[in-house]
RNA sequence: GGCGGGGUAGCCAAGUGGUAAGGCCGAGGUCUGCAAAACCUCUAUCCGCGGGUUCGAUUCCCGCCUCCGCCUCCA
């Protein structure tokens, strides 16, 4: 079955092939953060849809190059920088480490190329788009020296947000505000330094300035995609204007489709409401850790509800993403123990089947697609409970489950269950009073391990060891 | 006001023109010195409301209610 994606241009559910069907290479640009701030979690939800969009394309066969920005440069950086009175890049460089940190944390796969719009490049590839969208009449500096693009020479401006720009509602900014330009729709390619902007700012045949935001992802997706990419992404708020606006400039100056496919992730809520900066109700990644989840709890919790839905963030739902994995860890160490003996794998329907790829084809149905892992489970311990599974069956399960895990990547972090010698001492004393029967004694043992941070059950098999 | 996306059990959520996946929580059971955990089983006569089409609708159509997002630099 093919894999199937929701284009935001069409607005429907397209089957998707590459460019370069032949090569299954697939060019991926993803808009990345702007490093003003630590990055919040409804950030990472979209960054992690684009990490299992990456996954499950790698899983179907296909080469992924992906491209993520960083945007460093903007009304927001420029002035908390001057605030605490630093170089915009010494202001932005613990961001931009903090969020590489972060995406380890939360296991995305690291894209090829992380490019800042302020690397020198890059500038001098947006003044030159910009050259020639001026050349060609499609940009015109105004009075305040600034550089707009003519959105009215471009009627397909509008197309990918389904906005009428005859019946735009004006707001208050745009009453106020910006009266230089042509049209009220007409969005910055360079603006032109002032006041404020301090001491950030590059030379351009329009005078010193710096590059608006979106001739900045134009221009980067360009330089290391080239002028056409298979798929961009983003969060839905970046549908319009920038990616509209990326639409414009680019095709401006190529002549060429520039995206085939845009993907948009719905916004993470909190309390039923938007998260995001400028409301103040977000949580960073650091918040949440540090109210003691880890990286594959999050993950999971914002991995597990479809992108085309907003999901509403709670710690009500990180208690469940913690139990599910609870589940998913207990039923791979009752495999790997059963699966012990065996060398190899043998068939067992069970395990062979493509029903959760197949899920995540339907437009990267997640929900489906861990009904079908959580069914697996259920089924294959009932299989287990009956000894219907030989050991070869259970490395099986074990290989279909790591085909699973490539894509949702929720294992436990290695290391995180190695047991102190301290531990180990107290569970082998525990094991010989257990086999005396000395209860009491016992009882005592398992306080002093839990006193350590780690709880010991007694199973079948055996004293059990997790970490709490 | 315009545009777009939702409303399915206590919570999260999949899905289909033919009678409701999965997870969390809860209940019962198995196991167990105890405890905990784990595992198994069960848990929506019903899919926002009202009409319509149909042999049959949660699924298609119309209307309504309601929530959320976007409408010029917020993922």
């Amino acid at each position: 079955m093919a894999l199937r994606l929701f284009n935001t241009y069409s607005r429907e559910v397209e089957e998707f092939t590459p460019l370069d069907a032949a090569g299954r290479t697939v060019k991926l640009y993803t808009c990345g953060p702007t490093v003003y701030g630590f990055a919040h979690i409804g950030n990472f939800r979209t960054f992690i849809f684009e990490d299992l969009l990456q996954r499950h394309l790698e899983a179907r066969g296909y080469k992924v190059d992906r491209v993520m920005n960083l945007t460093d440069v903007d009304d927001k950086t420029i002035r908390n920088s001057r605030e605490q009175g630093k170089a915009l890049d010494e202001f932005t460089a613990p961001f931009k480490k903090a969020f590489f940190e972060d995406l380890h944390v939360l296991r995305i796969k690291p894209a090829r190329a992380f490019p800042e719009a302020t690397a020198p490049e890059y500038i001098a590839r947006m003044v030159s788009m910009i050259e020639t969208l001026v050349e060609r009449d499609y940009a015109y500096q105004a009075d305040d020296r600034s550089v707009y693009y003519r959105i009215n020479r471009f009627p397909e401006y509008g197309h990918l947000a389904h906005l009428d720009l005859e019946t735009l509602r004006p707001t208050g900014r745009i009453q106020n505000d910006e009266y230089e330009k042509e049209s009220v729709g007409d969005f910055a390619l360079w603006k032109a330094w002032d006041e404020a902007d301090g001491d950030v700012g590059w030379p351009s045949p329009w005078g010193r300035g710096r590059p608006g935001w979106h001739i900045e992802c134009s221009a980067m997706a360009g330089a290391i995609l080239g002028d056409e990419l298979d798929i961009h992404c983003g969060g839905e708020d970046n549908i319009f204007p920038h990616h509209e606006a990326e639409i414009a400039q680019t095709e401006a100056v190529t002549g060429k489709k520039f995206v085939r496919y845009w993907m948009h992730c719905k916004h993470l809520m909190v309390d039923g409401q938007k998260m995001s900066k400028s409301l103040k109700n977000f949580y960073t990644l650091r918040d949440v850790l540090a109210k003691g989840y880890t990286g594959r709890e999050v993950r999971l919790a914002l991995l597990r509800v479809n992108y085309g839905l907003p999901l509403n963030f709670t710690f009500e739902g990180m208690a469940d993403a913690r139990a599910q994995l609870q589940r998913i860890d207990t039923w791979v160490a009752r495999l790997t123990d059963h699966a012990a003996g065996a060398t190899q794998g043998e068939a067992h329907p069970l395990a062979d089947h493509e029903r959760f790829e197949e899920a995540l084809d339907k437009d990267l149905n997640i929900s489906g697609a861990l009904g079908v892992l959580f069914t697996t489970i259920t089924e294959s311990n009932s299989a287990l409970d009956k000894n219907q599974l030989t050991p070869a069956h259970a490395r099986r399960l074990l290989e279909w489950w790591g085909r699973v895990n490539q894509t949702l990547v929720i294992e436990p972090d290695a290391g995180a269950d190695e047991v102190p010698d301290e531990v180990k001492a107290l569970l082998a004393q525990r094991a010989q009073a257990r086999t005396d029967k000395e209860w009491k004694l016992s009882d005592e043992l398992r306080d002093q391990i839990a006193a350590l941070g780690w709880a010991v059950k007694d199973t079948k098999d055996g004293q059990k060891l997790t970490r709490v």
